[in-house]
DNA sequence: TATGAAAAGATAATCCC
DNA sequence: GGGATTATCTTTTCATA
């Protein structure tokens, strides 16, 4: 039972906080339906539970030259547990690199990637990518628009019946 | 030219923030090597001019329940631009479907998707998602663990020589 | 044990230089 | 951009239920 402590105001909180970190306590409490005191209690008690992990701003990647998102879907060599870190401490230190899984399958990982343009990410590819150790193949997913983008996680997974 | 109106004060406060944006703006202040009220200028300006999208918190998603990440690529059947319009308007309402993309090549859409494990998200395909208009196909990528996950976009893109 | 009102402390926002 | 001031909000305290 995941989240079995957080109860329906909790998680009003969260949908809120999720998407505008800016509000007052004062304004969370009103929309809640709460007064400010327990609601700054809980929000202390979010954070500290762990449910909340950081605040941050999103700022606008195109603004900022970043036109598109590429995903890259890469191989890596049959490597030594020493090696394989190499890889994946290689990567936190790409900055483009805004997401990194480890897959199943075919592929080995699934890199989220921020780029100017598909010339820049070119470069990038034999520039970086095919720097890290390891890398056998790179398969790419270039996307075209973005229809949806949120950070906002779901509070309970649905059951279906 | 994306940025050129971002000094390297405003590239500062940009990346300390999309880190930490619960910094005060004193604090925030001393970081990049000003004073206080210059500092919240800075950022009001970041804000006003939309290099600032928004200020939200970021939630333990496990906590709540969403073990893992999927990347779902959708094949959409030829359609009117009015049932495509459907089938996006659909994605928005569907709170596990965090990001979506149109790409380029076989298939037309690519999810990203929090689920619980993968009997959930087996469910998921059939009571949710193929139930959006026009969906062909789906080739869903399981990841396994997460290697590396930040919102912070890089401030300039990278020439390479 | 939880709440709300209110005081105390810290920070945001404004003003003037 | 900086320093000082005011307005606002956060955080703590305390009385109450």
């Amino acid at each position: 039972m995941a989240n079995a402590e957080l109860d329906a105001i909790d998680m009003k909180i969260l949908t809120h906080m999720q998407r505008d970190a800016s509000l007052t306590t004062a304004e969370l409490a009103e929309k809640v339906g709460i007064s400010q005191s327990p609601c700054w209690r809980r929000v202390q008690r979010l954070h500290d539970e762990g449910y909340i992990k950081s605040q941050v701003v999103l700022v606008d990647r195109q603004k900022l030259g970043f036109d598109m998102h590429i995903f890259a879907q890469v191989k890596i060599a049959r490597l030594s547990e020493e090696e394989r870190e190499t890889f994946f401490r290689g990567i936190q230190n790409i900055p483009e690199v805004l997401e990194c899984y480890t897959v199943f399958g075919e592929m080995d990982a699934l890199l989220k990637i921020v780029a100017p343009d598909v010339k820049w990410y070119q470069e990038f590819i034999f520039n970086t990518l095919m720097k890290l150790p390891g890398v056998e193949d790179i398969r790419s997913i270039v996307t075209l628009s973005e229809a949806k983008s949120t950070t906002a996680i779901p509070l309970k997974p649905r059951t279906f019946q």
